[in-house]
DNA sequence: CAGATGTCAGAGAGACTGAGATTG
DNA sequence: CCAATCTCAGTCCCTCTGACATCT
């Protein structure tokens, strides 16, 4: 098993890594729910809408960091699939409020299971701890990295 | 496992957060490669040409998992900057020897500076310890995540 | 009017597929 | 003929920008 995975010195550089694994995690985790018809911002704004009961396009984009000019398109795919509404809000007539439905619980549950069984299996090659470490230490960097983006 | 991943938890998965924050770091990469007129994928072209002195589209494709459909491209922006030059193998007409030329050379010095700069700057929030830790990690996970493509 | 919300068209990147030309 | 290498055209997803209509 030759290495040949270029300069050697690209292998410890956490920068390097961290995108490119992070690009990996990304590419299953889309293959996974493509057996939905979801993508991976759909499955996003479905989480976010089953914790919050309902939400405004701008207040999905803030929350998924999602671009508004995305939202758009996200959410005709949600509603053609009948997981989520857009109704006018009577008392700002701006905005959508935008309602998860319950096939869309229900396909939410489905969903939560294969990409919790995903997640397991990416993880797998590390010790119980290495993961619980993994996370804080992506937390920290999650929280500092967040700043910035959104329109 | 457990689960029930909402929004709030999200902060927790390590799988969520291992995309998220690798989008991220490398959305500031490409920023920073920027100022160069290279992108990602082209420094990573260069680090490799420039350790092995030369090598076949073929095998820089291997090497960089990138798609050789997009590697022209890619090798035509690097020859306009002439920071590398494609070059028929007289021993099998069908390849191509690409090289990293002196420019390149000079240039590729330049952006190592600048991502490794960039680099400190991402990671400062962390430990030296935990740096340590992160890339060793991400190490592991990598050479688990990096089967199964290409052409 | 100014500001907020949502929609639409288009750019640019990365990842991928399929067809074809050239060479071995 | 078959296989390898490279090129080209086109698709898809994600991100971002700018213009626009609607509503407060």
């Amino acid at each position: 098993m030759n290495k040949q995975a270029g300069p050697a010195q690209l292998m410890t550089d956490p920068g390097f890594l961290l995108s490119r694994v992070g690009a990996a995690v990304r590419a299953g985790f889309k293959d996974v729910l493509a057996g939905w018809g979801v993508r991976p911002q759909q499955y996003l704004i479905l989480l976010i809408l089953d914790a919050r009961g309902g939400a405004s396009q701008q207040e999905l984009c803030t929350a998924a960091r999602i671009d508004s000019g995305n939202m758009v398109e996200l959410l005709d795919g949600l509603e053609a699939l009948r997981y989520a509404q857009r109704a006018r809000d009577p008392h700002d007539r701006r905005r959508y409020v935008v309602t998860i439905t319950p096939a869309g619980r229900s396909a939410l549950a489905d969903l939560r299971q294969a990409v919790g069984e995903y997640n397991e299996h990416v993880l797998s090659p590390l010790t119980g701890r290495e993961q619980r470490q993994l996370a804080a230490t992506l937390g920290k960097l999650f929280t500092t990295t967040a700043e910035g983006r959104g329109r």
